[in-house]
DNA sequence: TTCTAATATGGAATCGATTCCATAGCAACA
DNA sequence: TGTTGCTATGGAATCGATTCCATATTAGAA
């Protein structure tokens, strides 16, 4: 591995000049600084980063902490916070939880010993120990889809787009929506979505049999299941359906068409989270798109500004949502 | 910042003492070692990982480069990489190149800079300027997706895959297979996949109509319009067509629905790549599943045995493959 | 001609760890 | 008693950069 000092020997000036050189700065005079770049390209000379960042601190790489990685949401959140992050010449150290809530505090403190100049985390248990975690270190912070109090936020509006949705179902005729939603132990998916539904119907002045009202996981099958306890159950038949995410969408559509309903004609099913997977399937799911790499960009943004100097302290931004196939209800 | 002097002079022994203890090397008395740690665990210290990198060379970190990160294929493939690399220990750098070759070259030496543990790439267009700078650093490597002779490679069997694809095409009873291919430059995609193919036809005797084998991009519309050019420009009609990707396929599909043929019933469509999608749309599409997973496994140990010093040079690993939803042709 | 300021350069300290080498105490053995 | 070997500890060099400070050269001003 070749060195600075090689190349000053190479070139003929000591290491201070070649380092001048490389950043640009001080006085170096013509003929010297062409024989340093010379000397520099004839030896592939890349500078140790360690040896830089030890001396200058700063590291050019952001931590980032996921819950998952094969999901859509964490890809298109990753592709967000690389498009400004590249740009300004930062890496990605990437560490993945597998939502196990003791790696995150693990790898938080990870990260802060490699120094990393920003930390962003998309958050899935928020429990003590990590917030005390965060909050000794100092390194800038930038939490995505969960809050957490005096950080940096970058939130969806899960609230709002639940009430969107109903508004939707309200405008197409629908007065008789059922939900299907997750434990709500998930503040975001399980709690503020369901929130966001029954202020929904509450603002039309419409009521839910409490039937209409399950509660599944976050798989197909689970969708499958609570759509035939709202059909085998409730007193009147819904005629239309919000689930809280697309798999849950689909599962209720695949049973609606085993016991021989046509969606959307007999009863309308929307989802949430705009998978890729709602405008393939046939007909195309409707379904709330969270611009996640918004969320990813405007992370990047929020971090980029601590690492400048600004506080962020208590920020909240909310990221836009839209409808996606709104036709097909 | 509390560095391993202050803990040294917090427990009244010099630095060595305290980084035996941290690294568990050399002889410390109980009693020394007691104080350091009980230091350690007052403040909080973590060790500097960029001092210790520069000292001891290893970083822990490995480095990644993708073509892109919101695909299926590339979240897949890091899950793999993950699972085997954080067990060891091992961190993920990652960049992403969006299909930019310059990039692939910019990053590749940038993770050598950081003096990264290994490197492995998931390549697009290999060219003999990558080449070059991969061979000159003597960093271990290994490629996924794409040869590249004297390194250690994962890769697919593209060609079998789709020789696969006509078999099972053939035992259902068709003999009169069309084929919706990519540009050939993509050896991978584009050429192995269409060698496949057309090898499947020979070993059964099939021919096919020049009109049956077109070429699209990576795109659903263009799965629609290769299956529109198949229908309305051929002699005979075909009774299956072969996509060499999901979406492909999808087009393909929405084209033949369009047209009001029904699939699988007038005519067999199958994809490749085993998309989430697959299973979701219905009837589900018949596919081939390559284990990315395992791919992303198998890269992460063959990177590790080259870092344990034993030497990968032209090692070719291949990827196993299934099919999904073959009932639905 | 002397003084000042801009330009150009290098020596040496520094960042925070690891590690080679020297030294010292102490027990066992001849 | 002297030698050997194990345990325990610390001093100082080292990794590869950056940067403060000192110094040398040269040009322009007084």
């Amino acid at each position: 591995m070749v060195t600075i000092k090689e190349i000053a020997e190479r070139a003929k000036v000591s290491r201070t000049t070649v380092s001048r050189v490389i950043n640009n700065s001080g006085y170096v005079s013509e003929d010297a600084k062409k024989r340093v770049l010379k000397v520099i390209e004839d030896t592939g000379y890349v500078p140790n980063q360690y040896a830089k960042s030890l001396r200058t601190k700063s590291t050019k790489v952001i931590g980032v902490i996921l819950p998952k990685i094969s999901t859509e949401t964490s890809s298109r959140l990753v592709k967000g916070l690389d498009e400004i992050l590249a740009k300004e010449g930062y890496q990605i150290l990437l560490t993945i939880t597998n939502l196990d809530p003791n790696k995150e505090i693990e790898y938080l403190k990870l990260l802060k010993s490699r120094n990393v100049d920003g930390i962003i985390l998309s958050a899935t248990n928020i429990n003590e120990v990590l917030i005390e975690e965060i909050h000794q270190g100092e390194v800038p912070f930038v939490t995505v889809g969960q809050h957490i109090a005096g950080l940096a936020n970058v939130l969806f509006d899960d609230y709002r787009a639940s009430r969107d949705m109903v508004s939707l179902f309200v405008e197409k005729g629908h007065k008789k929506i059922a939900f299907i939603g997750v434990d709500e132990q998930d503040h975001s998916v399980g709690y503020l979505r369901k929130q966001g539904y029954l202020k929904g119907l509450e603002e039309y002045g419409l009521t839910a049999e409490d039937k209409w009202i399950q509660k599944g996981k976050f798989d197909v099958e689970s969708g499958y299941e609570s759509m035939k306890s709202i059909m085998e159950d409730a007193k009147q038949k819904p005629s239309a359906v919000l689930a809280v995410t697309d798999r849950l969408a689909i599962g209720a559509i695949r049973y609606l068409n085993d016991i021989g309903l046509s969606v959307p004609n007999d009863i309308a099913v929307a989802g949430m989270g705009g998978s890729e997977l709602s405008k393939y399937i046939s007909p195309s799911l409707t379904t709330i798109d969270f611009s996640i790499e918004d969320a990813g960009r405007e992370a990047a943004k929020l971090l980029l500004k601590q690492i400048d100097g600004s506080s962020c302290k208590d920020v909240i931004r909310l990221i836009d949502h839209r409808l996606l196939n709104h036709f097909s209800i």
